[in-house]
DNA sequence: CCTGTATTGTTGATATGGAAACAATATATC
DNA sequence: GATATATTGTTTCCATATCAACAATACAGG
């Protein structure tokens, strides 16, 4: 059980190695670095979502409604986003980019695809038989922890 | 290389489902419902380190001298840990627990101690093949990120 | 259609943690 | 030993997130 114990160490080390200004060890610099990762990560769902609004947006975050709210009113402030309604619904309010945070948007779509890349070498390390072990390994673990925390509604973005 | 895609796909997810209430999908409760998340971190490397110290402290959770200083100050209020020197360095100030935190101590590891478990029982899915993987596979990850990062300093608590 | 319930977005009070500046003490270098 | 540098712990200011309460709107069941 040794091994299994190892593992478990690092995996526990890994979910709490959270540092919020860097991006799975890519610091943030250029263009990013002129926002706050929770304001990259808002102006990124908006990019990717269909019809986002504040309730949208805060579940897919993982934060509160409030302060969704209150993020994209700096957003909206900067000019870096819109809103709109439907006129079919009068009570939801959702957003879209303008030109100015396209820059932004592309920016931080690149960064993904670069990190991706640099991840895809990582796993090149490992051969297909092993890659299925890792795969089973981590479809369970998420299956595991996502009817346990219930969060599990949480979705993907793009990277 | 679909495979790696998704395993990296759920690696994110894992990542990002720092629901910060929980500990590994265990909601606290009882006893350590009480308490922030932080001050049982911070209750719980004191009760392990050997002469804790804030800057101590803090290099370990991951966080700033000023917020364990903050932190500790209200422990000291409450009463759960208490303060002290050694003659030959007036500079450092050392904290250990107080009667009143050790069943919080307890409790905490008790916990953790159920929450091994029940890992061990899913890696028991595994077999000893299985589990070499993916002790290589995390051991290289947590290398890459930690040298990335640099927060490698960081270490292991009980868990 | 009407009424109760749910959902949405907003706000104010509060808590928490980071950054930076600081005084006190320790350590290193000469 | 004297002096420069580093380290420790604290504090103030600030940004950000939660919580709880709220008004407005949508929805469901009769």
């Amino acid at each position: 059980m040794k091994r299994a114990e190892q593992v478990l160490d690092i995996l526990v080390n890994l979910v709490n190695m959270r540092d919020s200004e860097t991006v799975f060890g890519h610091r943030r610099e250029g263009l990013l670095a002129e926002f706050t990762l929770a304001e990259a990560h808002c102006i990124d769902w908006i990019g990717v979502l269909d019809h986002p609004n504040v309730t949208k947006i805060a579940r897919l975050m993982g934060v509160t409604r409030g302060a969704v709210s209150k993020l994209s009113k700096k957003l909206l402030k900067q000019g870096l986003i819109e809103s709109y309604q439907e006129p079919d619904n009068s009570k939801e309010i959702y957003f879209r980019l303008t030109g100015k945070a396209l820059p932004v948007y592309e920016e931080h779509k690149k960064i993904h695809q670069e990190v991706r890349g640099e991840w895809m070498k990582f796993f090149a390390n490992f051969s297909d038989g092993e890659q299925e072990v890792l795969l089973r390994f981590f479809t369970r673990l998420e299956a595991l922890l996502g009817e346990k925390t219930e969060a599990a509604g949480r979705q993907m973005k793009g990277m």
